[in-house]
DNA sequence: TGACTCTCGATTGTTAACAACTTATGATAA
DNA sequence: TTATCATAAGTTGTTAACAATCGAGAGTCA
């Protein structure tokens, strides 16, 4: 029943990249998270070795972890990335959505309202990309799910170093049409409507300044 | 100049699977390892974490590690994520390619028509893995890349599983195919011929009989 | 024969101490 | 002031010993 510690470290560390409290460039020293997480450093090292195979984590030799900074280049190659893997995805959707499917995503809809409402920025944030993992677990193909959880990861640090404007979530109402189409069994068009809104994701991207943001690791740790 | 040597064990290990040297299901042993490769169990543990995130190895807890074993669902996912990945992958290899970059390409088929007419077995799987990896890399997008890398890889252990023929090969015809279709910039019929191609591979695969092979580690581990 | 338990050997997991390296600090000299 | 270099502190890498766990096999009993 006791989960495997080193992958409550990798999740931790990979729940705190998705929701932006971890910004890009931040030093995952090896002493600091055996302190947080109060164990060995063993397990750190393995978990760390698995975020880095997982490409959101720099391992330099003999100088230690640093959270991932991609670059410009990176962005649009994820960017690319995520829509061939999500219009497969969105495609299975619209085949295989039961009714029940169709009734989670308009839950899910319903939450990222609400938490928009509330102007809760770290739920809107984790919910915005919940619902592209939400997506990816209906479209019944782990392998795709798994390089999406990749991906949308990564596209959280490319957003937290390049966005301009305060606040780059996905619109709600892109997310909205999506699922219309999806409830309609309209494919062309929930796959007209991915594509774009995964365009004006990348269009929000000011390339030109990077905002480097320090943040503290144990604060940043906590949940 | 030195590489880390736990990424030589990392690839020293991926190379034998994707030659199909290391069958399914072999033992991984940490001291066997450590023997091979003439170092600490320290870095071998950290390969094996490196290759438990890529999915071609499976870590149980305190019971080692094995080479994974893909089950059919899993085949069929893997064939469909390669699809999305290859075929944009492919359109890109059409927008971009250059006079070298074809040329690479027409080199590739020579050496894998003379592995073919050789009747060498290792040198032919690993060219014909090799023409999707080429591929890859022409594409121009290193997210996209390392995703094949490891979908061919798992590939390479669901045809060495189920497989009927002796041989099951990409057949060189249609790479031939395809990369008529990239010289001559006709990108619908290289889409075309790629996803036959991959949808050929996956029906030469018989999900009835999975023939079990046990296989040796330090003879794998050659090269 | 079949099922169950116990013990032993082997393997993985944990811990701590030590070595090697990197970086920051401060002193020295031009 | 600026540059260079030496020293020191902190961090990562390595190693070895010890603890915990699992699996095989012998043995026992119905």
């Amino acid at each position: 029943m006791d989960k495997p510690l080193d992958l409550l470290i990798v999740d931790s560390i990979l729940d705190a990249i998705a929701d932006q409290r971890l910004p890009a460039g931040t030093k995952l020293g090896e002493q600091a998270l055996s302190d947080i997480f109060g164990c060995n450093r063993a397990n750190v090292r393995r978990a760390l070795a698995t975020l880095t195979a997982h490409q959101v984590v720099d391992l330099l030799p003999n100088r230690g972890a640093y959270v991932a900074t991609p670059t410009p280049e990176d962005a649009r190659n994820v960017f690319q990335a995520r829509r061939a893997i999500e219009t497969t995805i969105c495609r299975n959707v619209v085949r295989r959505a039961t009714a029940e499917d169709i009734a989670a995503l308009r839950r899910h809809l319903i939450e990222e309202d609400a938490a928009r409402g509330r102007d809760n920025r770290p739920a809107a944030i984790r919910l915005s990309r919940g619902f592209h993992i939400l997506m990816a677990r209906l479209g019944g193909n782990p392998v795709l799910a798994r390089y999406l959880e990749e991906l949308t990861m990564r596209s959280s640090l490319i957003i937290g170093l390049y966005a301009t404007a305060p606040v780059t979530l996905c619109a709600e109402d892109e997310h909205r049409g999506i699922v219309a189409a999806i409830e309609a069994g309209d494919e062309a068009t929930a796959l007209r409507l991915l594509d774009e809104h995964l365009r004006h994701l990348e269009a929000g991207i000011d390339f030109d300044r990077e905002r480097v943001v320090a943040g503290s690791l144990s604060a940043a740790l906590r949940g």
